[in-house]
DNA sequence: AACCACCGCAACCGCGAAAAG
DNA sequence: TCTTTTCGCGGTTGCGGTGGT
């Protein structure tokens, strides 16, 4: 079981590349692909190990790499994304031609960290306010608040799977995109690129609201938030499209009309595809009187 | 001017999944 | 069907640059 090192380990580089390994890697599969990367080296000329000239080519030296700052758009973005699939990188870079899943980790763990940080200080007060509303079953409030987010996300996301499998097999692909999603990134079509936004402004609204209150005042009753857990892993859940246990619970513990009318409402947005209005009239994420818990944005620390 | 702390990014590491034999 | 090999992903590390003292 388990892998063989992916190198001989017999004195291979490490460490950043010279301009001239960047030569003779561009040279080498501009003229002949990235077929194999385990060969790539010794035919290249390389004195690296495989998987690093695959970084090197996918993260840095690739012709279709756009560099420079993210645009507000491409923020804005991932943003959304994030709130969707969670740490999925290369879901998210799929989503962004140019990007690298490298850079938008990158990214994420740097700016869009530090900026909700900051937002969530502007909201201390009403985190102040909010504070008796956790039930006081842990003494860490960032640790519930990343249970909390986590929850509410991943129940979007089974939401997700499960509208995917109703609607049309275009909206489907989506989720169930994955570092193959090119299919998503080069849908033209909107349907495709549909579900994160429409999910999301439904999620922020009255209805979300009133569907997740339900949601999560059942949860709680059933199993604390565990002030101890790490953010659960989005692979831990089953594939979209899956009649997954994700799914289950999310609408056994929630009220099944407001299940209905969220589902409903979502049928009615892909519908009407009145996606245009992306970006616009709604909050990113989710404010703080809409989740309940001002103190949201610790879930990021 | 020198030192220190912090930050951002490129690169590495280890794991799981998929493909090949 | 099982084992081995390869690939791709996400998390983490370490180095260089920058700003503050």
């Amino acid at each position: 079981m388990g892998r063989t090192p992916c190198c001989d380990s017999k004195a291979l580089k490490k460490g950043p590349w010279t301009p001239d390994e960047d030569k003779l890697l561009v040279d080498y599969v501009q003229a002949n692909g990235s077929g194999n990367w385990r060969m790539l080296p010794k035919l290249a000329g390389l004195n690296r190990c495989g998987k690093s000239c695959r970084l090197r080519w996918t993260n840095y030296l690739r012709p279709d790499i756009k560099r420079g700052p993210f645009t507000p758009e491409e923020h804005k973005s991932i943003l959304q994304l994030h709130a969707i699939v969670g740490n999925k990188w290369s879901m998210i870079a799929a989503q962004l031609p140019g990007r690298t899943d490298n850079e938008i980790k990158n990214y994420w763990n740097t700016n869009v960290k530090k900026q909700l940080r900051q937002g969530h200080s502007a909201a201390v007060g009403e985190q102040a306010a909010l504070a008796s509303l956790g039930g006081g079953a842990t003494s860490c409030p960032a640790a519930r608040h990343m249970a909390q987010w986590e929850t509410a996300r991943l129940e979007a996301e089974a939401r997700l799977s499960l509208l995917s499998s109703t609607t049309s097999a275009a909206t489907a692909s989506f989720a169930a995109s994955s570092s193959s999603s090119s299919t998503v990134a080069a849908g033209a079509d909107h349907v495709t690129e549909a579900p994160p936004d429409i999910y999301l402004r439904l999620w922020n609204s009255e209805v979300g609201d009133s569907f997740r209150k339900s949601a999560l005042s059942a949860g709680r009753e059933e199993e604390p938030v565990n002030a101890s857990d790490e953010a659960v892993p989005v692979s831990a859940f089953a594939p979209p499209g899956d009649d997954s246990s994700a799914v289950s619970n999310v609408t056994a513990s929630a009220g099944a009309d407001e299940y209905q009318v969220f589902l409903d409402l979502a049928a009615e947005e892909l519908e009407l595809s009145s996606f245009h209005g992306r970006h616009g009239g709604f909050p990113l994420f989710p404010s703080a009187d809409m989740l309940g818990d001002a103190s949201l944005y610790t879930a990021f620390d």
